[in-house]
RNA sequence: GUGGAUGUAGCUCAGUUGGUUAGAGCACCAGGUUGUGGCCCUGGGGGUCGGGGGUUCGAGUCCCCUCAUUCACCCCA
């Protein structure tokens, strides 16, 4: 018996009902999608070996050196609660020998868990929820082009039609390497100039430099030579196929030096989806060397990963709301020895479908009308003496104040055809 | 992780230069005669004033610490 009042752990959000039809909402759309364009769901686990973030987020990455959520079980293991989604996937893929099956694999997940130690604000939460794909086994850019479509189809289709997506490409094995040696030696003069964020930058992501939002480090990045112009002949022809396949599909897109992203398995492809005040609401790309990197044959993989709290929050600045859950009737007793008539009443409709609700706390009739009101219920069905001696409800419409009396028998047939003609 | 702001009922807030049993609106429950909601009226439940310590005869009100929320930065979903 502890006097000290319970509360939420900092940083993790409680669904309340009024938000739960927004997430339902966005489930189904993402659901729908992801069914069209052919993904197959699967669900790992919400915690992994933490060996596995290691090798395939990166150490050098924020999200490894300061967010995880580690710790040891009673057997001694490490363990990390995931930041991120697609190193369980590409794991299970492995363990399962999807490898070997027909290619590519397209799997998808809906609102999974992640876990990030991280500074809470609006729209970042320590325990968030993502939706997203992977294509595994597929290396050519209509894959790429595949994903950036899914990822703005699910945008557009919850609500926010003129989402737009970034793309850039971070090049590969090929050329990365060259391209992070000549950024170096752009930086290299100017080392004293640049803000101390970019000093570490500098040695540790040199890529990231290019990122910076500090005014100090503007001018370098401008001058700076662009990785596009250093993508080898199949990045480039990579590039160029991605960006004709998207304007043939007519998805919108602009190129944009700056994505770089905060993982390190990124190959070729990164984009994100942007929204103004909340940062990416959406952000992937391809990871050739993932699988590989996890003990798996060489194959090629792309993915993303969208916010679900970011869509959400996105979604209601924009005035897209679900309506709150309301029943359908609510079945109201006028004589205190129709209780039972009205409990199984309300019983008998709810096997047949219709939302029904009934009184649980002894109230008066006058009280169950007032809670009926308030719970917005379209109809109250009157069970009462009267009714009861002729084998009949009376039906009120609690939006138009008029009320019918029908067979009992029927009503449900009846409460279902006022419900969908008049109905929203 | 760095700075700033805020923290009184479920929600939005008031609370006078520190002074008796801490208030309002909304929300919730019940009534307003015997079977009808929305408006209105009456009554009721609900707060260790985020938590801890200190100053004081006395603290919601002043000081310190802590926790949480929020904004900017960093990073990102």
């Amino acid at each position: 018996m502890s006097a000290v009042r319970l509360t939420a752990p900092r940083g993790v959000a409680d669904v309340l009902p009024q938000a739960a039809g927004a997430w339902q909402r966005v489930e189904a759309v993402a659901r729908d999608v992801f069914r069209r364009y052919g993904f197959a769901e699967i669900r790992t686990p919400m915690f992994e070996a933490t060996e596995l973030f290691l090798r395939s987020v990166g150490e050098d990455t924020d999200i490894v050196a300061k967010e995880m959520y580690t710790f040891v079980d009673r057997g001694g293991r490490s363990v990390t609660l995931r930041p991120e989604g697609t190193a369980g996937v590409v794991r299970a893929y492995l363990e399962h020998g999807m490898n070997a099956g027909p290619q590519p694999v397209k799997l998808c997940y809906v609102s999974a868990p992640m876990f990030r130690y991280d500074r809470p604000e609006a729209g970042r939460y320590r325990q968030f929820h993502q939706m997203g794909v992977e294509v595994l086994g597929a290396a050519a850019p209509a894959a790429d082009a595949e994903v950036i479509a899914a990822a703005h189809a699910l945008i557009a289709s919850a609500g926010l039609p003129d989402a737009s997506v970034r793309l850039n490409s971070v090049g590969d094995a090929t050329c990365r390497p060259a391209y992070r040696e000549r950024l170096r030696d752009h930086y290299r003069p100017h080392l004293e100039a640049l803000c101390p964020d970019c000093r570490v930058r500098f040695d540790r992501n040199p890529l990231r430099l290019l990122d910076c939002k500090q005014p100090q480090c503007a001018p370098f990045i401008a001058s700076a030579p662009t990785l596009a112009d250093a993508l080898c002949d199949a990045c480039r022809a990579h590039l160029d196929e991605v960006q004709a396949l998207l304007t043939a599909a007519r998805i919108p897109f602009e190129l944009d030096p700056g994505i770089v992203r905060g993982l390190d398995y990124y190959t070729r492809t990164v984009f994100e989806v942007v929204h103004p005040t909340l940062g990416a609401l959406c952000g992937g790309g391809r990871y050739d060397g993932l699988v590989e990197e996890l003990g798996g044959p060489p194959t090629p993989a792309v993915g993303f990963a969208l916010g679900v709290e970011r869509l959400i929050l996105a979604l209601g600045e924009r005035g897209v709301e679900a309506p709150a859950q309301a029943p359908e009737v609510f079945v109201a007793c006028a004589a205190e020895e129709l209780r039972a008539d009205a409990f199984r009443t309300a019983m008998a409709w709810r096997e047949q479908g219709v939302a029904a609700e009934v009184d649980l706390l002894g109230r008066s009739f006058r009280a169950q009308m007032r809670h009926a009101d308030r719970l917005g219920a379209r109809f109250v069905a009157v069970v009462g003496r009267s009714e009861a001696e002729r084998g009949t409800v009376t039906v009120r419409d609690m939006g138009a104040g008029t009320q019918e009396e029908v067979e009992a028998a029927g009503a449900v047939a009846y409460l279902r055809q006022r419900l969908a003609s008049a109905g929203a």
